[in-house]
DNA sequence: TATGAATGAGTTTTCATTCAT
DNA sequence: TATGAATGAAAACTCATTCAT
C-alpha cells in the first residue's frame, strides 16, 4: 500500500520533524480548504514557516501529497490488519474490517479528508489521476481475500469478487463522506448497518 | 436536483445554442484533460470560438460548470425514472434502477466523466465542495423511496434507508469508475451484481 | 537563416504590432542588463505593460528570444546580400561583405549586443546552448561561397574553407564586441584592416 | 591578466585544498550543464559537499568565478611563454603562440568550456560583462607586442596593432568553439591554417 | 571548519475575468 | 453578440546567501 516514497536515505532527526510537521500542516489545509486552494503558499503560511522550506525538506508538491497519502493509508491498514488477527471466519473478519475503518475514522476525520481531497485531484504530468480504480489493485485483492475465504469455507455464496470488493470499497467510502458533511450521523450504526449488507448479500 | 441556474429569463434560439455548443464542449474537454486542466481556455479552443464567448454566455466557470451538472443529471433522471414506470415490486423497480442507469453510463461515457470532475473538484468561494453528500439529498430520497416502498410491502426487511440509500449511491457510482479506468470491465454483469446484492442485503 | 520561427497563421495588425513593440523592449532590456536579469518582468516594465501580455503574444520566453534573433539576423542578410549585388571579384565580395556589415553595426548597435547577448546564453531544455557553433552552419556555408569563388577564379589561394569561415566570421564579431565597449574606436578603420587581412591571407 | 583575486591573506594547507577541490569541482559542472545550471548547489553536490563550504570558503559565486579564470588564464599564459622562449623571429612566435594554444586547448577542454561560459555569462552587479573586451587588455597588448616586434625587425608591413590583436584573439578562440562542439575537427591543422594567415596578413 | 536548515526574493507560466471595439 | 487583447493575481519552483550548531 506504499505509492511510492522517497528513497530512503537517511534522514535526520530534524529532517524527520519538519517533513512531520508540514505534512500535518498540509493535511490540516487540505481538509479545510480543499486541493485547489492547498498551495504550498497556504501550507507553509499555516505552518509558520516560509515557502521555501517545503521546497527544501519535499522535491515538489507531488512529492509531498504522496507522502501524505502514505503515512495515511499506512495507518489505516496497520489498525484494520491488527483489528483482523484473530477472526477466523469470513463474517467475522467482514464485520471487523467495516467496524475498524469506521472506529479510525472517527479518530481520524481530517486526515481522511485530506486523503480524500488528494485521492480525488492529484493528477500526474500528463492530467492523469495519480490515484483512482487504477491504484486501488492492492486494496481490492485484500478485500477480496476475505470473501473468497469465505466462499472456500462454505460460509458465501458464489459472486463476483471483484464486484464485490469495489462495492465494499466504496460503501466506505461514503460511509465517510456522508459523516464528515454530517456529524450528527451515526457513524457506528451505519457501519454496523453496512456489515449487515455484506454480510446478507454474500451469505448462501 | 437542479443545482440553482440561470434566472429563467427568456433566451434567444442562437444564446440556447451557443450555451449548448460551449457546455458540449466543456463536458468533452473536462472528461479528457480533467477539471485542473479544463481552462476556460482550452474550452474556447476546443470549441474553436474565443474565451470571452464563454464569459459573455455565463456569468462564470462556476455557472458554466453547473449547467453542466444540471443538463447530464436531468438526463440520467428522465431516463431512469422512465424505466421505472411500470415496474410494481420493490425488487423490480431496485434492479430496474440499477440496470438502466448501467444502461446510461455505456451510452454516455463521456458526460459521466465529465460529471465526476466537476463533482470532485468544483468547489465555492470559500473553498467548499460545490457537490457532494450536502447536495445529494434529492438523489438519497429517491433512493430511498424504493427501499421504503419495499419495506411498507413487505419485500423488504427493516434497516435504515439512509445508510442504505448512501451505499446504493456510492456502488453505483464505483461502477462507473471502475468501468471507466477498465473497459474490458463488463458494466452489465456488474450491474447484475450489483442488483443482486441490494437485493440480498434488502431481502427479509 | 531563419532559426525557425512561428507557424505563420495570420496575425491581425495590432498583434504584430504589440510583438513588435514586446520585442524592440526585449532588444533594449537585453542590451542593457544583459541576458540573465533580461526577465520577462523587466522587459514587460520596460515596454510598460503588464507580465501576461508577453505570455499571451509569445508562447515562452524561449519563443520571444528566437523571434528576435530572427528579426536581427534577417535584417542584417537582406542588407549584406544587397550590398554584394554588382560585385563580380571574389576580393570585391570579401571586402563589401566586412564593410556592410560593419556599416550595419555602426546603425544597429543595440540590436547587435540584444543578438549577442541571445547566442552566448540561450539554452534549449537539456541545458545545452540554443546557438552556436552548430547554428552557424549556413553562416559559414555562405562566407565559404565567397572563398571558394576566388579559388576558382584563381584570385585565392588554396586553403582550408571552413578554417576561413571561422575565422572570418569571428573577426567580425570581435570587432563588433570591441566597439561595443570602445565606442571611440574606428569601426570604419577596422573593418578596413579586416578586409586588407583578409584579402592578404587569401591572395596567392 | 589576474582579475582580481582574494587579499594575499595566508592560507592553511586545507584551506587549498578545500579551494582547490572546489574550483575543480565548477570547472565540471560549468563544462557540462552551463553557466546558468551550475548553481552552487550544482556544484557542491557534484564536488560531495554541502552548499555551505562554497560560501565559507568563498566571499560568493562571483569570486569562485573570477578564481576560476585566474586559475585557467594563468596556466595557458605559462604555457604558451614557455613555449615563446628560443623564438627570435616574430614570425616564429606568431605560430608558436597559436600552436601552442591549440596543444592546450586540446589538453584542457574542460577548462577552456568552463572559462567560455564564464566569460559569455559573468556579470557585475550592475548587470554589465564581467570580462570581455574591456578586460582583454593586457592580452592584447601581449599580442601587440609580438607584431610590433614584426614590424620593427622588418618582418611585418605596416598595420593597426589592435585590430590585428583583436583578429588574432578572436580567430584562436573561435577555433576552440568550433572544435568543442565539432570534435573531429582537425584542431592542429586549424591551428596551422591560421598560422598561415597570419603570417601572410602580416607579411610584407 | 563544516553542515544542514532556512530564508525570501525572483523566475516563468497559467488563468479567470474585464473591456474596448 | 462576439472578439482579441490585456490584466494582475497566484501558482510552483530555484537559488545565493545566512546562520546556529
Amino acid at each position: 500500500m506504499r505509492p511510492e516514497s522517497k528513497p530512503d536515505r537517511q534522514m535526520s532527526f530534524i529532517e524527520e520533524a519538519r517533513r512531520a510537521q508540514i505534512v500535518a500542516s498540509a493535511i490540516e489545509v487540505l481538509a479545510s480548504v480543499g486541493f485547489a486552494k492547498a498551495s504550498l503558499a497556504a501550507i507553509a503560511k499555516h505552518a509558520g514557516i516560509s515557502k521555501g522550506v517545503i521546497s527544501y525538506h519535499f522535491a515538489g508538491k507531488d512529492e509531498l501529497m504522496e507522502e501524505i497519502v502514505t503515512q495515511i493509508y499506512t495507518k489505516i491498514a496497520e489498525q484494520v490488519i491488527a483489528r483482523l488477527e484473530g477472526q477466523d471466519t469470513a463474517v467475522g473478519m467482514l464485520r471487523t474490517y467495516i467496524l475498524s475503518v469506521a472506529e479510525h475514522m472517527r479518530d481520524h476525520r481530517t486526515q481522511l479528508l485530506a486523503l480524500g481531497e488528494i485521492f480525488h485531484n492529484l493528477r500526474d504530468a500528463e492530467g492523469k489521476p495519480r490515484y483512482g480504480a487504477h491504484t486501488n489493485e492492492e486494496l481490492y485483492q485484500g478485500i477480496e481475500h476475505i470473501y473468497r475465504f469465505g466462499q472456500s469455507t462454505g460460509e458465501f455464496r458464489d459472486f463476483d469478487l471483484r464486484v464485490m470488493a469495489i462495492t465494499h470499497s466504496s460503501a466506505i467510502d461514503a460511509m465517510f463522506a456522508y459523516w464528515a458533511v454530517t456529524p450528527d450521523h451515526d457513524l457506528d450504526a451505519h457501519a454496523r448497518g453496512l456489515a449487515d449488507f455484506f454480510e446478507r448479500a454474500a451469505a448462501k
